[in-house]
DNA sequence: TCCGATCGTTACGCAAGCGTTTCTTTCAAG
DNA sequence: CTTGAAAGAAACGCTTGCGTAACGATCGGA
C-alpha cells in the first residue's frame, strides 16, 4: 500500500513534523539517533551494534554513544547476549514504544492538515 | 488535500527517510535547522530572525547560530533590511532549494515503497 | 591450549550546539 | 538631541556528538 505525495505534500509534512516536534519536544534526538530508533521498533528483532551499523552506514562508535543517550533516557535498552557473550542485544522499552506512538500521532495529524 | 496515513504508514515512512537521509548525507542536519530550513522555503517572505524564533518557540540565539551553519553551507543567505536596518532579511538560495527539492524526491519515493 | 578474528566499548582531541547574558547598531517617540 | 526599546550578533562556559584509534572480552578453529 504505496503512499502518493506531491513534492509540496512531501516537504510540507516534513515541516509541519519538524515544526511541531521542535516546539513540544525538548529532547533534541539528531537525525541519526531518530534513525536508529525507528530502526530498533520498525524492524524485527534481534538488533545489534554492527548490524545497526551496516543498515545505517556509520561507524559502531555511533551506535554505541546513541544507545548510551538513548539508554539515558529511558528509549532504548541492552542486554549481553548469553549465546555469544561478546554480543549485545539491543531491547525495546515501554517508554521507547510510547515516545514513538505519540511521534506516529503527530505525523499522522500533520498529514491530515495538509 | 490532506494526507491519510495509518500509524504503520507514518512512522515507516518517517524511518525510510531518516535511514536514506543518514545514508547519504553526511551533513548532518539537527532537527531544528532541517524545520527552520523549511520554514524559510516554505513559507513566503519575508522571514526574520525574531519571527523563526517565535515561530519555533526557540531563542534567537538559536536561529542565528542556525543560519550561521547553514549559511556556511550555502544553503541560505541573510542580508540587512534597507527599511530598518536592525533587521535581518533572509533568503532563499539555489543551492538550498535544490537539496530541498531532492529531499523532498527522497520522501516521495520512499513514500512509494510503503 | 593457543591465537587470530570479532564484538562492543572506551579514550582522545576536536567541532558544534546549547542557554544565558551582554553588546552594538538602529530606530522612533518625546 | 536624548533616551529607551528593539533586533541581531557575539561572548561565555558547558555539554554532546564526531572520527579515528586502541582496548578488553569472547569466540572458534588449528
Amino acid at each position: 500500500m504505496p503512499v502518493e505525495l506531491t513534492p509540496s505534500q512531501a516537504l510540507g509534512l516534513w515541516h509541519a513534523v519538524s515544526r511541531e516536534q521542535v516546539r513540544v519536544d525538548s529532547r533534541d534526538l539528531t537525525l541519526r539517533q531518530m534513525a536508529i530508533l525507528l530502526e530498533i521498533y520498525l524492524v524485527p528483532p534481534p538488533h545489534s551494534v554492527r548490524g545497526l551499523a551496516a543498515t545505517l552506514g556509520v561507524t559502531k562508535p555511533v551506535i554505541t554513544r546513541a544507545l548510551d543517550t538513548m539508554g539515558a533516557l529511558g528509549l532504548v535498552d541492552r542486554v549481553r547476549d548469553q549465546r555469544d557473550r561478546r554480543n549485545v542485544i539491543i531491547k525495546r522499552t515501554v517508554e521507547g514504544a510510547l515516545y514513538l506512538e505519540k511521534f506516529g500521532d503527530l505525523i499522522i495529524n500533520q498529514g491530515r492538515k495538509l
